[in-house]
This record gives structure tokens, sequence and C-alpha cells, in this order.
DNA sequence: GACACTACGTGAATAGTATTCACAATATGA
DNA sequence: TCATATTGTGAATACTATTCACGTAGTGTC
């Protein structure tokens, strides 16, 4: 039950291995996490980094499941407001906030490439993204007021299987659309901002991001809830 | 006027080193392309490159403006139908098409890391990814029933610098504005499809890009157009 | 035609990177 | 006390980009 003493060591330089690994990421991006790095400022030979972590993909599949923990607990703390309307909201901001705090670790999440180790720690990166999905979708299932969309019968199927697997079968399918386009429509703006593809155009970012939830909430909402909210939080 | 004979053997290299990146791009993505490797395969020491790009950054900002010059081109490929709005669709499922044809080189001009050679390349790569938005905002000014939108009054400023900047000033603000919202609604689908990110929901990016194009063209023209286009192509 | 200049390519050197392995030291549990 | 598992070292391997001194060969000029 109680860790060895062993183990609390290992688990502590593991721990170290990952902060610093962390700071390389958010500083100067994923090509800059550096085994050699991070032996040098441990005073380890890179070597011994490889008895914590079986390669460098090893360990970037950590930072991940990390990063979307971490996202998703900011999301879950900016939704405090009681008027859903307002709590959805303050959730999509949340989302552009956690983003541009750190858009090293946003692009490691979301634009990286999946084909070495990420895909072999999906059993460990899907549920870890579920949990921010979770929050967009219980703040849209508070705020809806519309009950149907006009989405195509074999989508609407996968929708509900999705749901059912996702383990909030009580979302109507209208809510676990939504949740998806949100998300999608949100990415694709932070996405291009974060790579620096809006400044050409000169336009302000934020003012595009706020545009692009009101037009949301009146999807969602065409007209303001008004009953007490049926959810309150994610799982 | 006439290339020397030195300037067309120059330039024959040049566009072989291209291929070689190109090729290596397209197959394992960013990360293999690699100045050893297609020295190798040209038969030459990898030094002699530097006789023709000033680093792999250099390269790699070439083979970003080749890409979007290429998907400025598949796009006005596939803007063939005389119905604006199927004209319209047409284009947003090449954007799609092209994207999925070669995943890696949409990433490199979508999701690379633009601090290093990329930025300062910024008076090569704008105009060539101008190219493409034209021809997504010249669909839409064809296909557009509405007249007006409600944005922002700021938002409507900078709008309305970044059209006369890009060199159409006839084009309506509301345009202008849809042209921005497709173009970001529809990378946000295509980016994570390409991520892998859908994949865990199950459901099928292909019936989500449709649906979002119907959504899209729902917002644009709620109303089929009836009068002849007013406008047929890119510059 | 000889000369000077420029361009091109080579091969070696530098300084990074990840990864593996034989070996030694050390801590743990019996 | 002893056998075992864990941790770390240092060297080796095989890559990567990049720089540089040097030689060669083609180009235009006098």
């Amino acid at each position: 039950m109680h860790p060895t003493r062993r183990e609390r060591y290992r688990q502590q330089t593991i721990d170290e291995i990952k902060a610093i690994a962390m700071k390389q990421l958010v500083e100067s991006g994923e090509a800059a996490v550096s085994l050699n790095g991070i032996a040098k400022e441990m005073a380890m030979s890179p070597g011994a980094l490889y008895r914590y972590f079986d390669n460098r993909d090893d360990l970037l599949a950590d930072l991940v499941v990390d990063a979307y923990n971490d996202l998703a607990e900011h999301l879950q703390a900016a939704a405090t407001a009681s008027d859903p309307t307002e709590r959805l909201r303050a959730v999509a901001q949340g989302y552009r906030e956690w983003a541009l705090h750190s858009p090293n670790t946003y692009r490691l999440i979301f634009e990286s490439v999946s084909g070495s180790g990420l895909t072999l720690a999906a059993d460990r990166v899907v549920p870890a993204a579920r949990r921010s999905m979770n929050v967009f979708l219980h703040a849209i299932a508070a705020a809806a007021t519309i009950t149907d969309l006009p989405v195509d019968d074999t989508l609407r199927d996968e929708l509900t299987r999705w749901g059912n697997r996702a383990e909030h079968p009580e979302l109507p399918v209208a809510v676990l659309y939504l949740g998806l386009t949100t998300w999608t429509r949100l990415h694709g703006l932070l996405s291009l901002e974060i790579g620096n593809h809006l400044a050409a155009t000169g336009i302000s970012a934020d003012l595009l991001y706020g545009t692009e939830i009101d037009t949301l909430m009146r999807t969602i909402a065409p007209e303001p809830v008004l009953q007490a909210p049926l959810d309150s939080g994610a799982s």
C-alpha cells in the first residue's frame, strides 16, 4: 500500500524529468524538448533517462496527458457563472486563454504528428481529452434552448454512439453535435491565431473569437434559458 | 534576358533539391526533410546544398510557397460549376481534398512553427496564401444573398482595411467576414481530422465536413442566388 | 588564347541529437 | 549477510545541420 522509499524517489525523478521537459516545451516548443538537455540540467548521463521513459515519444505522451488534464481543469475552473449562457461563454473564453497562455503546449496536443508514440498512448490520451470535451458538453447542455438540428441520419447515429461511449448518454444529439462543432470552430480560430496566420490580415483575433462565440450562442440558445440549469459540471 | 547556361543548370539543381525535399515531406512529414538525405539521393556532399539554400528553413520556406500556390490552383480548378452555390460547395470540398491528398503538406503550411524562417519569408508566403483566400472570397461573393452581418464596428473597420490591402476593395464587408470564418471553420475540422482527433469519436469526418458546409451555405445564401453571378474567378 | 574571376563541389571538422550497452555501484528484502 | 533488482555511468553508434579550407571547372574579358 505505502509506496516504498525507492518508489518515492523514482516518482520524484520522473516528476523532475517531466517538469524540465514541460519547461522546455512551454518556452521553446516540442522540437526543443531534448533528453540530452534534460540530463544536463539534472546532472545525469543521458542514458539514465531511459530507466524512466522508453524513449522521447514516451515522455512526450506523458506531457500530452498532463496537458489535457490541465486544460480540463482550466475549463472547469472557468465555468463558475450561475447563468448558463454566461457560463458557456466563459468556458469558450477559457479555452482561448489556455491556448494563448502556452501556445506550444496547445500545439503539442492538437498539432503534433500522431504517427509514433501518441497514437500508441491513445488509451491514456483519450480519457484525458474527454474530460475537456465534457466541460463543453455540460455547459452547452445547460445553455441550449434548441432541441433538434438538421443533421443527417447517419451522423445522428454516430453521434449517439459517441455519446454512449463517452458515458453521457443522457445528452441529446443536438447537444453532442453542438459540442463537436463548437470545439472544431474554436480550434480553427485558435490554431490559425497561434500559427500567426491571422496576423497578416491585420484582424484582431480577439474580436474574431468573440464574434464566433456570439454566432455559436445564437445557434445554441436563440432564446436565453429561463429555467434553472439542469446540469452544473463535468464528470 | 536569356538565362545563361550556368543559370539553367543552377535552376535545374534547385528544382531537383526541392523535388526530393517535397517527396520527403509528403511521404514522412516535415521532420523527415533532411539535407543529408537529399544530398545522398543526389550523390552530392551535404555541404554543397548550401550553395543553393541558406539553410534548412530557407528550403522549407520555398516548399511552403509552392504548397500555397498548389493549393490555390487546386481550389481554382475545383471552381468550375456555373451555379454559384454549387461552385462554392466545390471549392470547400476541394479544400478538403487538397488537405487529405497530402496531410503533411497541409501541416507544413498551417501547423508548422512560424518562429524561424517562415516569418522571415512572409513577403513571399503572404501573396501565395492570398491567392487561395481569393478563390474562397470570389466564390462567396458570387453565392452570397445576404448583404450584412451582425459584426462589431471595430471588426468592420479591420475587415475593410484587410479588403483594401488584399486588393479587392469591391467586396462587401459581409463577404470578407464570411470568407474568413468559412476558412477558419473548415480549417478547424481539417486540422482535427488530419491530426486524428476525430477518430476517437467514431464520427465520420466526411459527414461532419459536409454538414458544416451546409451550415455555412445557409448563412451565406439563405435564399439561393437567382441572378447571374457577378464574379467568376480569383485574381 | 591566356588570365582572372566566379561558381560549384568535396571532404573534413564541429556540435548537436536519440539510443544502446556493458559495467559498476547502490539500495532492498530475505 | 547475501542475492537480487534498481539506478547510474561512460562509451559507442548513428544520425542531424552547418561551416570551412581547398581544388576544380566553367565564364567572360583583355
